[in-house]
DNA sequence: TGTATGCGTTATGTATACATTAACGGAGGA
DNA sequence: TCCTCCGTTAATGTATACATAACGCATACA
């Protein structure tokens, strides 16, 4: 193995993984750009074993595309795919929603989710929203969507949710950050807070049908929140995400 | 690489995939435990990469799990995690159905839908039915599905169905076979179609709310198949799926 | 007798060499 | 001038050698 220069902290394979997700949505590879495991080797310092294995995950990711006749590309999504992708996700958030309703949560588990819910309040009192408190809102939106999925308690259905979660742009949150600039953005963030607090009611209420109803509608202001971005592209800078957005929807 | 006899029509990697899986579904492993490379190497007469690839592969799939100090093992699951997954399945089912209505889909298009339909009436009308004839249901329904799945015309919810199928309990037909000798199953299969027949009629008339609360409805059918199975455990022969039911639930 | 430690074996993680196939380019003919 | 075919090249697919870490067993000590 000689000279070359090994970190033994985390493995090959998920440093691997790591660098070549990075390189994808940072944009540095471009949608249909096909990826050479000899470059992946170079820029990764792994060897070809790990990065073979990086890219076959990166593939039932959904990130990458494998090529027939060998290889992969990065894969390239239009607008309709990236809308399809958020309602699909709010689907399963509110399946989510609508197990934890119906098999009960105590009010312990609740109480993460209503810090969240509190924390998200305090930073859309500043009126306009710092982009600051907008990375923070990210932040904060992501952990209150990954702490009602684990409310299900099915692991089946938690694992799809990652899954669907996997690609950036299908998270509710990730558009928002592309209109920063934008009076409506602050507008729809109240709205999806109102959402999350009815949520959480319908869940303590132990409202299936509504709780479900709600994260669906959710999800359908993301879609909306998408639209904007697009037509809003002075700020793309700010998601790289949408780096995987085919250039022919440009 | 000198003696080893190698099949050139597929790739090693494909080759070793499917062979693992056989392997899992059919119990010659049991569920929690572990797969050996070195094993399965000789099993499947590819060599390690290949086979390592087969395993990151059928680990994205569900069907194994990473041990934490290294290594797969074969995952296990429980009653609820499978009847889980069969909701999930419904409610991914649901939406496409809503896509499949509400964004128009041709009469032409419906047309293998509808044979699949005629195909699969035919073999009920047999009474009781023959195991030939549940095989053929079998087959019959999962290209209903497919076909229904396609109709959404919506390559992210797609492939997540595809997904959600890998795990083959997850198939609302798969447990009827367990059950053939169940007077309760004709019922089951006849109520079944009805629901089949009904999707069609909605996504036709562009219903799309109704075409989703039927395939949902369908998924619960699968549910209250999946608990007659599990009360009818002399059939389970019939369902080799069922080995990955963890044993602490027999 | 039970527990702890150390050594040996075995399996996985990693790297690289080899084989094969696909793609690209050049040359020759129509 | 364009098309086709062949050869070269570069990439992926495959196999295996090597390194390392984990597990188990045995032995010794408490």
């Amino acid at each position: 193995m000689a000279e070359r220069e090994v970190d033994r902290s985390v493995s090959q394979t998920v440093k691997a993984q790591l660098a070549l997700r990075d390189q994808i949505l940072s944009g540095a590879l471009r949608p249909g750009e096909r990826i050479s495991e000899l470059q992946a080797v170079e820029t990764t310092g792994a060897s070809r074993t790990p990065v073979r294995m990086a890219l076959v995950r990166l593939e039932e990711e959904g990130l990458l595309e494998a090529i027939p006749s060998g290889g992969f590309m990065v894969k390239a999504f239009s607008e309709r795919d990236i809308s399809d992708s958020i309602e699909l996700r709010g689907t399963l958030e509110g399946l989510a929603a609508r197990f934890s309703a119906e098999r009960g949560v105590s009010a312990r588990e609740l109480e993460p989710l209503k810090e969240c819910l509190a924390a998200i309040d305090e930073l859309l009192r500043q009126v306009p929203i710092s982009i600051e408190a907008f990375s923070s809102y990210v932040t904060l939106n992501a952990r209150f969507h990954a702490l009602l999925t684990e409310l299900s308690r099915s692991p089946p259905l938690i694992r799809q949710i990652d899954r669907a979660s996997a690609l950036p742009f299908a998270s509710p949150s990730g558009f928002v950050m592309a209109q920063s600039a934008l009076p409506e953005a602050q507008q729809i963030l109240i709205i999806g807070q109102e959402h999350h607090r009815v949520v959480i009611d319908a869940i303590e209420n132990r409202e299936g049908a509504r709780a479900e109803a709600v994260m669906r509608e959710h999800a359908r202001l993301a879609v909306r929140n998408l639209r904007l971005a697009l037509r809003n592209r002075t700020h793309l800078d700010l998601l790289p995400a949408l780096a995987l957005i085919k250039t022919a929807t440009d």
